[in-house]
DNA sequence: TGTCCAATATAGTTTCGCTATGTGACCGCT
DNA sequence: AGCGGTCACATAGCGAAACTATATTGGACA
């Protein structure tokens, strides 16, 4: 790559032609694989689950989701067993989702899951090519971040 | 990150519960803004092809696409006007795909707009983490190009 | 208490990709 | 030459995921 020497515009090219693409890409070669039981939203959903409950609209902004979108994943998920619905009891328009024990459990199996899926396809890499793939996982997450703080890409 | 001291394990267990939500959110907030007249998928199909005409069957393996998606691809974008269909000379099972010199220009226009969509989203960032960036596209790629030498997942 | 706004739900549609299968071209063998 | 098998692409039909537009219900406040 010649780190160092790249002009930022180079950089904000690169990305720009290369980057969702090559996302694409990885996302189908990972998903051919296996038949999860968690859909990569459905697990994306649960994780952020994990740190507590939350309504829907914050989920929807979490996950980069439209509203609606949200209401029917939650409907699948309460239909498995994996949420909970709760009225709030201050705010009787606001939902509280919140994961139950079977929940916790099947992100954990999806997790696993996942996790030996890139076991074993990543064998092939360096440590230091791992050690960027960790890291660009990172500064994906970060932009992501910086996007959401923007409210939005407008 | 603490990178250098982070296991082998460890490292593979954050890509894998991480990556993929990860990339799935930023598709989406990136793809919220605009009305881009070509998909990533179709754009990365014309990208593929600025390097000279190919088949079906090799565009369904470097786009990582079932065969029949990319003949539906590839009708549509015919339609447009964007590539063309050819015969092979030699092997008449053989279609050859091609970009149009319309098909050139619109993926310029295409990429203009990742361009621009990106350069506004990119401000914030600090020139190490958009270096990160381009590093972590870079390594999404060789991650895809590993995946596809060992011919799938499997 | 009527009006307006906020939070969620419902309806309907679109987009994208897949599997299974069909059709025609090439090749090896007899 | 002809027959069967295989290869390359096309067709048909399906399913998942996410969207927009709109309805519904609760809250807040004049």
């Amino acid at each position: 790559m010649t780190a160092g020497t790249t002009s930022r515009a180079d950089a904000i090219d690169a990305v720009a032609v290369t980057l969702l693409p090559r996302a694409s890409r990885l996302t189908r070669l990972l998903l051919r694989a296996g038949d999860r039981a968690l859909s990569r939203t459905e697990a994306g959903l649960l994780s952020t689950l994990l740190d507590g409950p939350r309504r829907i609209t914050e989920l929807a902004e979490t996950e980069a989701l439209a509203q609606p979108t949200v209401t029917q994943l939650v409907d699948r998920l309460q239909g498995r067993g994996l949420v909970a619905r709760e009225r709030s009891a201050t705010d009787g328009r606001v939902v509280l989702v919140s994961l139950s024990a079977e929940g916790r459990e099947q992100l954990q199996v999806a997790r696993a899951q996942y996790r030996a899926l890139l076991r074993d396809t990543v064998q092939e890499l360096s440590d230091e090519e791992l050690n960027q793939l960790a890291a660009a996982s990172e500064t994906l997450g970060r932009l992501v971040e910086t996007l959401q703080a923007r409210g939005g890409v407008a």
